[in-house]
RNA sequence: UGGAGCGUAGCUCAGUGGCAGAGCACCGCCUUCACACGGCGGGGGUCGCUGGUUCAACCCCAGUCGCUCCAACCA
């Protein structure tokens, strides 16, 4: 048996204290391990983690999709499945070369005193440097993950570019290239001119810009180039509207709409191209909409991915005129060598000196920028890598159709289901160094292409040397390996019993913004490869914004940095933060304040488990010790002994167990949440320690049997809190007396030591045979009890310290004997000197003259049926309590009004169900009660308000 | 343009066809022997707006306004 330290708990809850030690033994004793094969009757239960950057750090987004996943995966654990939560790195290309890059350029310049770039060191250097800046920065994240408290198998942890990933990507890329779903071709792509490289669409983000629209004057010819004449013999002439002048350049036809009337008469003619000179035809298609701009567009297949469109349905040139360096290329004729917006400024002036500019206005316009640097993003004509996405994509959208794959929320699938059916082909090469490089060889004999999973020895079609071969400058795009990270984390293309036991994955928690990067194309690779989807339920979490539900981003400074709050209040405090305020389909508007308060729940749970092993220490009589049995079978055993307030904290220990199960396994962690905190701090800590102090008090048999409850109660609680704070619950559960394994994970079974650890104990199921109503009832009555009387002190501000006998007035019997059976609990509960029955009203003190007390305020219950009085003499003048009785006097008015509305109206009383009907009734005959007594105890205190004055 | 989500107390958010809830903040009283990171009490809301369904609507339906996000072919 491997078990902890426990050393003596500190004043207060100090997380500093015992996170790391902590996780230090968990992650020693081998807690976090699965086991490549289930035991028999296990389940395997596994997720994969969405792999953060490999230089990056742990940011608000890290912190919820991390502790969602951590709570998933320990509640899992502690219902005895073979649990895998696989640990790793993404070594996202742009990001981490762009990083290196800028830590080159700060160490030196490089030729015309440059700074030093990738090229000045070349390939080789570069990605040394690069993999060594991964290697020295790989820890940090991890370690932070760590700190979060993530039950990670750190010994399975992996890298997208490791040995093993990136075999699978070379598989993967080799397969679907001979499967004919990977081709290489020259299409309009977005290329991002700062980065260097090609983009997928998704990596643009279309931006909001004003801009403008301006017309332009275009010449008409026909086919032999002689100009064509308007009816009165003028130049005929088209105006068309663009945001874009300089790409005229480019431009191989002009558009109209076919039934547009103004244009008619040019169908099957030629513009005439101002600057170049071109003549391009006028096409038609139903495309153009004749309400916007002339309702005439011009055409350029190179530079707009709606023209490439047109281009390739009317058969039309491609006249690409940028290159990638951001500049009119040699196509441009005079303008070569500008830069886009130096151009579009030069093709204005000259267009305007031509006389075919005609007019300019303001036009927002969307402009779409490289999600990586911001710069925009253009779009241009290139030779790339491409896969052919539509039949892998229609297997994925069978999957979620079907319910093999459920979504979390529900309403995603319909954002997916819309992405899918129009997606396009995905554009994978990258002209990056960092990555997995294209396993394609170009031969310089045949100019054939050779894909191979290992370096190619000789041509593959004309069997040329491996001199004459030359593998392909790019790399792929990152997404493509994460999108194989279900399976090639577990082995694959390997048959690993890894993989057979846990693909497909149980879960996949991420946030929705990686919906199609990442989501989608697990879904088609995994179909693809394996065979069977990559994961059983989707969820997809919201996203973290700031107090003011804006994004956090650097640049507005309000980032809430995890690791400054984590050392601050604690991982735990973090944790349940998150999880309360992660409502499904909400954003989770993170507040410190927030954090704070849940660190105090933190507090409370550490001073609730204070106070038991205090009474622990303190037994009179001898040390306290364990049943022999346990004390679940003890409390089973002498249930009959047990009080209302110990029932009725083990029925609501059932309900709250059911509450945090049905939570976790909606996805309603704030549910889980939140049925805890209020469970833990109002009921058990509020009420139930309070009851406790009582027979604690009295010692013997009554003291045991409320440490037998308090103890199983809290030790329950602490399992069922565990998966959302696991450092506290296992500090305190570790320093509980009677521990005993309940539950025997695979790892012990494997024949390795146990350990002794919260973390595997089992998780608590609700018993219905412990849920009890009637005790529910009773606790109920009794803190109506108490809640009077101290509603009454809090409205006459008495102090705790102002004792006071309190007299009662029943008819009823069972009210009786529930006070007389409780009066202990009321005494010590509403600080109340004795408890006196009267069994008549007592007259007033004028009234009978004799030593009767001279004032009273009068307490009506209903539950129980009962008047209490409490003597004002020396306690509040006259006038207090005829203001407060006035008060009470006005609510029940408004109430009785109210009910008696209600039941006047004959569609209520004819048309509700009967016992509604017949609550509502006997509400109304009770406040008529209240209101007849209240008027009376009014009636008497005015009397002797004017009798003392 | 289409789709989704959100509008509830000063703030951040739960919530249910049957008398509106929590945390924080606020105001009283209390250093009561687990906890001042605490205890007890209190004030505070036309549940965005307008209609409809219903005996009964914060909840269901239709519309409307506002905010946020997503997908987009209006150059």
């Amino acid at each position: 048996m491997v078990s902890m330290n426990s050393t003596a708990l500190t004043k207060a809850f100090e997380p500093q204290a015992f996170e790391s030690s902590i996780y230090q033994f968990w992650q020693e004793t081998g807690c976090f391990d699965a086991s490549d094969v289930s035991v028999p009757d296990q389940q395997p239960f596994c997720i994969v983690i969405p792999p953060p950057n490999v230089t990056g750090v742990l940011h608000m987004g890290h912190a919820l999709t991390n502790t969602i996943q951590d709570i998933l995966v320990r509640w899992r654990r502690m219902k005895g499945d073979n649990t895998l939560w696989l640990p790793g790195t993404d070594h996202a290309g742009i990001a981490t070369q762009a990083q290196v890059e800028k830590a080159i350029a700060k160490e030196g310049k490089g030729p015309e005193g440059r700074p030093l770039s990738r090229h000045d060191l070349g390939r080789k250097k570069f990605l040394e440097r690069t993999w060594k800046w991964k290697e020295e920065h790989a820890g940090e994240i991890t370690n932070q993950l760590r700190r979060l408290g993530s039950s990670l198998d750190w010994k399975r942890e992996r890298f997208t570019m490791d040995e093993g990933c990136s075999r699978a990507v070379r598989e993967v890329f080799v397969r679907l290239y001979e499967e004919g779903l990977i081709y290489r071709g020259e299409r309009i792509i977005n290329w991002c001119c700062r980065c260097q490289t090609a983009l997928s669409d998704l990596e643009v983000i279309p931006t909001d810009r004003k801009g403008n629209l301006w017309q332009l004057r275009y010449r008409i010819v026909d086919a032999q180039g002689a100009p064509v004449l308007n009816a009165d013999g003028s130049q005929a002439e088209l105006l068309i509207a663009t945001t874009r002048p300089e790409t005229l350049l480019g431009d191989t036809a002009v558009a109209v709409h076919p039934e547009d009337e103004r244009y008619l008469h040019l169908h099957g003619k030629f513009a005439v191209l101002p600057l170049v000179g071109r003549k391009i035809p006028v096409i038609v298609d139903a495309y153009v909409d004749r309400e916007f701009g002339t309702g005439a567009l011009k055409v350029t297949p190179a530079h707009d991915f709606n023209d490439a469109d047109l281009g390739k349905k009317h058969g039309l040139p491609v006249i690409s005129v940028m290159g990638k360096d951001g500049r009119i290329s040699a196509e441009g004729g005079g303008y070569q060598g500008l830069k886009f917006a130096e151009a579009r400024e030069k093709v204005l002036q000259d267009l305007e000196q031509q006389g075919a500019l005609v007019k300019r206005e303001d036009h927002a316009q969307k402009v779409g920028l490289c999600q990586r640097c911001d710069s925009v993003a253009e779009p241009m004509v290139s030779k790339q890598w491409f896969v052919q996405i539509e039949s892998l994509a229609r297997p994925a959208i069978e999957a979620v159709e079907s319910g093999k794959i459920e979504f979390s929320p529900k309403n995603w699938e319909k954002t997916y289901f819309e992405w899918m059916r129009n997606i396009r082909d995905w554009c994978i090469s990258r002209q990056l160094w960092w990555g997995h490089q294209i396993p394609a060889w170009y031969c310089s004999q045949c100019e054939g292409i050779t894909v191979s999973r290992t370096t190619p020895s000789s041509c593959s079609k004309c069997q040329a040397g491996s001199s004459a071969l030359k593998q392909d400058e790019d790399v792929l795009d990152t997404w493509f390996s994460s999108a194989l990270w279900p399976f090639a984390t577990l082995g694959w293309p390997e048959k690993t019993s890894a993989l057979k036991t846990f693909y497909p994955t149980s879960i996949l928690e991420t946030g929705f913004d990686i919906l199609f990067f990442w989501v989608a194309r697990m879904i088609m690779m995994g179909l693809h490869f394996m065979g069977e989807v990559p994961f059983r339920k989707v969820y997809l979490h919201a996203m973290v914004r700031d107090e003011k539900g804006e994004k956090m981003s650097k640049s507005k400074g309000n980032v809430i940095d995890p690791l400054v709050l984590i050392g601050q209040h604690g991982a735990d405090p973090l944790r349940f933060t998150l999880t309360a305020m992660a409502g499904q389909g909400r954003d989770v508007k993170l507040s410190v304040d927030r954090v704070e308060g849940y660190r105090a729940f933190a507090n409370k749970i550490w001073n609730a488990t204070k106070f038991y092993l205090l009474q622990f220490e303190d037994a009179q009589g001898g040390p306290i010790t364990e049943p022999t049995e346990g004390v679940a079978a003890w409390l089973e055993a002498h249930r009959a002994e047990l009080s209302a307030a110990d029932r009725w904290i083990l029925s609501r220990l059932q309900a709250v167990a059911e509450s945090v199960e049905g939570g976790f396994a909606r996805f309603e962690l704030n549910e889980s949440a939140t049925a805890l905190y209020d469970f833990f701090w109002k009921e058990l800590c509020d009420w139930y320690i309070e009851f406790s102090k009582v027979p604690l008090r009295q010692g013997g048999e009554a003291r045991y049997r409320t440490l037998m409850v308090l103890g199983h109660v809290l030790e329950q609680s602490l399992r069922l809190l565990h998966p959302i704070m696991p450092f506290v619950t296992e500090a305190l559960w570790q320093a509980l007396p009677w521990k005993k394994i309940a539950n025997t994970p695979a790892r012990v079974r494997d024949g390795k030591p146990a350990v002794m650890t919260l973390m595997f104990q089992s998780f608590p199921v609700a018993q219905n045979s412990w849920r009890d109503a009637e005790a529910e009832r009773t606790i109920g009555a009794l803190r109506n009890v108490v809640e009077a009387i101290r509603n009454f002190r809090g409205e006459n501000n008495l102090s705790p310290r102002v004792e006071f006998p309190l007299r009662y007035l029943s008819t009823s019997a069972s009210a009786v004997a529930f006070l007389e059976k409780n009066e202990a609990a009321i005494l010590t509960l509403a600080r109340v000197q004795k408890l006196e029955r009267l069994t008549s009203a007592p007259a007033s003190g004028a009234e009978t003259g004799g030593s009767e007390p001279a004032f009273e305020a009068v307490i009506l219950l209903t539950d129980p049926a009962v008047e209490l009085r409490i003597s004002l003499a020396g306690l509040v003048n006259v006038g207090e309590e005829i203001k407060r009785l006035k008060k009470e006097m006005e609510r029940v008015k408004d109430d009785l009004d109210f009910v008696r509305g209600k039941l006047a109206k004959e569609s209520f009383t004819a048309k509700a169900p009967a016992a509604l009907v017949e609550k509502e009734r006997q509400r109304e005959r009770e406040l008529a009660d209240q209101w007849k007594d209240l008027s009376q105890g009014l009636a008497r205190l005015e009397r002797m308000a004017g009798g003392t004055s």
